[in-house]
DNA sequence: ACATTAACACCAC
DNA sequence: GTGGTGTTAATGT
C-alpha cells in the first residue's frame, strides 16, 4: 500500500507491496487486525504516552489535540501508513489523541520492543519508517501551504483533489472514494467548518463535477476541479 | 466581500 | 435517539 502511494506521488518505492486490502507490513502479518468504529479512540490526551506503534490496515486514523476546547488535527494516516512511530526516538507528546476517522478503520498495534526487533532482523523497515516520516512531513506541508494561500472553499477543493488522488480508486474516467470522510471531518482537514463543506460540496454537486452521500465520494471531473484551485 | 457560528428541519441508521 | 446533512439568518472581520 505504502508503496503503491509513493510511487503515485513520485517518490522511489522502499517497500514491497503490501498484499490484499487487509494486509500490512510483512513483518506484522500476525498480529491481530483490530476494527475500529468511527471515532474510537486508540489512545487519548492526557493518558500516559502509547508504548505501541500502530500500523493503519483499513480506513483512516487521525491525530489531534485540544486548545481551549478547540480541536485541532495534527496529521492523519492511510492505510498501509505508521503512527506513533516518534516514539521509536523518544519522542512522547502526551497531550495527543488519536481516533478512528471513518467507520471501517482497522489497525494493528505493535508493541514497541516487537518494532525494536523486527527493525534488526528486517532493516526495510527502517527504510519504511523513513518513507511514513516523509509522507507524514509532505502531507502537513501541503496543509500549511494550504492555509497561507487559499481561501476556506479553495482549500475544501484544493484537499479534495489531493485526497481523491491519494487515496480514490480510478473508475473509468472518475474517482471514488470508500468509505467516506464526514464534512465535518473534511472541515476538520480544511481548516474550515462543516457548513462550508457542506456549502461548497453542494455547489461541486450542482455543477455536476462531484457525486456523493453519506458512504461514498465519486469526482467525476478532476480536471475541472485542479482549475479551481492554484495548485494542486 | 468573505467567513464563521448558531439555529432548525430533515433524514438515515 | 443519535449523528450527519442542507439551508438560512445573524454576526464578525
Amino acid at each position: 500500500m505504502i508503496a503503491m502511494n509513493l510511487q503515485r506521488e513520485g517518490f522511489p518505492a522502499h517497500f514491497p507491496k503490501a498484499p490484499g486490502p487487509s494486509g500490512g507490513a510483512s513483518p506484522f502479518e500476525a498480529l491481530p487486525e483490530i476494527t475500529l468504529k468511527k471515532g474510537q479512540v486508540i489512545f487519548r490526551e492526557g493518558s500516559s504516552s502509547s508504548q505501541y506503534i500502530y500500523l493503519v490496515t483499513r480506513g483512516l486514523v487521525m491525530i489531534s489535540s485540544f486548545h481551549d476546547g478547540k480541536e485541532v488535527l495534527e496529521d492523519y494516516y492511510q492505510e498501509g501508513e505508521l503512527f506513533n512511530i516518534e516514539i521509536l526516538f523518544g519522542q512522547n507528546r502526551r497531550e495527543l489523541t488519536a481516533e478512528a476517522m471513518t467507520q471501517l478503520s482497522a489497525i494493528k498495534k505493535i508493541p514497541l520492543s516487537n518494532f525494536r526487533w523486527a527493525i534488526k532482523t528486517n532493516p526495510g523497515l527502517l527504510e519504511e519508517v523513513m518513507s511514513n516520516l516523509s509522507c507524514s512531513l509532505s502531507r502537513t506541508q501541503e496543509r500549511l501551504r494550504r492555509f497561507a494561500l487559499l481561501s476556506s472553499t479553495e482549500r475544501v477543493v484544493n484537499f479534495l483533489i489531493s485526497h481523491v488522488q491519494r487515496s480514490g480508486k480510478r473508475v473509468g474516467l472518475e474517482w471514488v472514494v470508500k468509505p467516506a470522510l464526514t464534512h465535518q471531518k473534511m472541515g476538520l482537514i480544511a481548516g474550515t467548518g462543516r457548513q462550508t463543506v457542506t456549502t461548497v460540496l453542494n455547489k461541486l454537486r450542482r455543477a455536476g463535477i462531484v457525486h456523493f452521500n453519506r458512504n461514498y465520494l465519486i469526482v467525476r471531473d478532476l480536471e475541472a476541479l485542479k482549475k479551481m484551485s492554484a495548485f494542486e
